[in-house]
DNA sequence: GTTTCTTATGTTAGCGCTAACAATGTAGCC
DNA sequence: GGCTACATTGTTAGCGCTAACATAAGAAAC
């Protein structure tokens, strides 16, 4: 500690050591445009010399802006938030935000508020929410947060700022690839009701059967859990008449080729199959996986640059209507798909 | 706003509305014991009605404390780290820290001193580094940071605190079950170099051969990722005196998998493999694979638990040596692994 | 009753910074 | 020279809070 007393330094070490005053050095910190070449240098050695760093606090109580964005994420075994929350992250960096970051474990409408509740007593200036079900979302318009808030994977919130990937779109994509296939219709094992990313996915299947002129089956709710897909999977397994599946995500798709393997069905011979979400295994499941992949880092990138867009406005005019970014699908076949041969 | 103005309402409206003077309410805010109940009511009644909440940055500059605790994690398609980011989030909360989370694309030293940096912007009180590479680690020991740091999964990191899973114990409990099947010996795909992950999974390997006097093959150093372990899942394949391998992760257990199926060898009637990090989907691969399961929350919880100590005590005496927390790892026994039979 | 002690509250100063204004110097122009 | 314009620096106030001290009022002790 090159300070006297032992305490870190503050403005005033600086500026003693520099010869100015605490205000220029404030200036070259914030790179005021009226400082001499020559103060600046004199400054920034100083500021070297004594290891100097600006407090935050004092700084963000002055300007009101504390550069901290909150996001809202959950505890999950999911393959996508993770990488949401990466790209996020990158992103936030790249701006010069800070991320503070909470993790639920429950997707409630009040543990999503308390979240908020939790990050406002650190004045973030906005947030970000991983919102995967319809009533997070809507809890969240409803709201009354007077800092900006921006959704993420919330599907179609008309009111609220948004940024997901389209989830219809890549199912109808999947479905189509099938129905191209030669396939009479494509079952369906979809995630669980009450999440966005589960409605999607069957609304964009139910769209490309539609489309085709195939008949619709019921489809099976599982709960995004390898499990879940066995267990469905082998209802389907003992229909004969099912020859596609698509599978909403590939946690699932991996349980349902395990139960068509155990029932003597063989994919993608006698059945094909598509997943969803182009997981790192997928390329190594047996057979490896045809499925849809997103770009969950471009979500998070976008996500974060709406909320700066957000905050920066709100300094401004005010805003237009909320920006939506819907980011597309894209569809990777591997080999868990193939023509259908009448058996 | 139910303050004239317009601004939000600050201690001193509440001090007003409540008759009371701002320090009153500070008290109250804190807990001081000697408020009288009939005052602390009136005052948290004016807090509710005008919606007040303490400025965060007022309060940090003057306590000296942000409450913030810096997280470097890693960008990731692994299990681990995402798991215990959420565990070490969950704890954070419970003792009422905040997080604030950088998440790394590479892990190098200059990278992790660059997010410590950064984080040092936002005066955070402490540090929690999932620092799975060596080299981090030592960089970590070096570098000149005034504030307690923890790492995570550091493995061996004598003069600093730090949480991880046992990894040799988890590598020697996986090698000796293969072993007590009847195997000769146990070859191993091991993770890249540099890990120290991969290098404690290297040693329980090594440790379990050694004590059984069975012979030790050249382990094969993988990337983690499926790919590798399907590439030298495939040299293995061709190896007929290979008939247990301990791959170390469940990501190239996968690929090794399928390529010793691709191969014609049956798994586990031929080879018999077991994987690192019971990943939810390894239950489902084909054959669901027996692994090494490691509690990724209680790393994360023990970790913020030492974190939080080491804050604490740093108001209080010198501390003792760094506390070192090294949590066991579980053998799960799946379908993966079987007797040897003489071929 | 006076003195002490305790409890409940108010007053003041200051954390470290930035914004606003003031002050100085320096040049350009008539 | 005198005046304006601008670049550069310094001075002051105050952001909203807590700590430390000051004060007032009642209870306890003699």
């Amino acid at each position: 500690m090159p300070v006297p007393n032992g305490r870190s330094p503050v403005m005033a070490d600086v500026a003693r050591l520099a010869g100015v005053s605490h205000q220029t050095v404030s200036r070259v910190l914030n790179g005021h445009p009226n400082v001499r070449t020559e103060t600046q240098a004199r400054v920034q050695a100083a500021i070297e010399e004594l290891g100097y760093r600006r407090n935050s606090s004092a700084r963000a109580l002055v300007t009101r802006r504390t550069g901290v964005i909150g996001v809202v994420s959950f505890d999950t075994t999911h393959y996508g938030p993770a990488q949401t929350l990466a790209g996020i992250g990158r992103a936030a960096r790249a701006s010069g935000y800070f991320l503070s970051v909470v993790t639920l474990q429950t997707v409630t409408r009040k543990a999503v508020r308390e979240a908020m509740d939790y990050l406002a007593q650190q004045s973030v200036e906005g947030y970000i929410v991983i919102a995967p079900k319809r009533a997070v979302v809507e809890g969240l318009a409803d709201q009354s947060v007077d800092r900006p808030i921006v959704a993420v994977e919330g599907g179609e919130a008309p009111d609220l700022p948004m940024v997901c990937v389209d989830q219809v779109g890549g199912a109808y994509l999947a479905t189509r690839h099938l129905l191209d296939l030669g396939h009479r219709t494509v079952h369906h094992i979809a995630g669980p009701r009450d999440w966005l990313e589960a409605e999607g996915r069957v609304e964009g299947w139910r769209q490309a059967l539609a489309d085709a002129g195939a008949p619709v089956p019921e489809p099976l709710c599982g709960d995004w859990k390898p499990r879940s897909g066995y267990d469905l999977g082998g209802r389907l397994a003992r229909d004969p008449d099912v020859t596609a599946i698509f599978v909403a995500n590939d946690q699932m798709a991996l349980g349902t080729l395990r139960s068509l393997g155990e029932s003597g069905v063989r994919v993608p011979e006698d059945v094909s199959v598509v997943g969803f979400d182009d997981i790192p295994e997928a390329e190594f499941f047996t057979p490896p996986l045809t499925t849809v992949s997103q770009d969950f880092s471009e979500v998070g990138q976008r996500s974060i640059r709406l909320l700066v867009e957000l905050l920066e406005a709100a300094d401004g005019d005010g805003s237009a209507a909320p920006a939506q970014h819907v980011i597309p699908a894209r569809l990777v076949t591997r080999k868990s798909t193939a023509m259908y041969r009448r058996a």
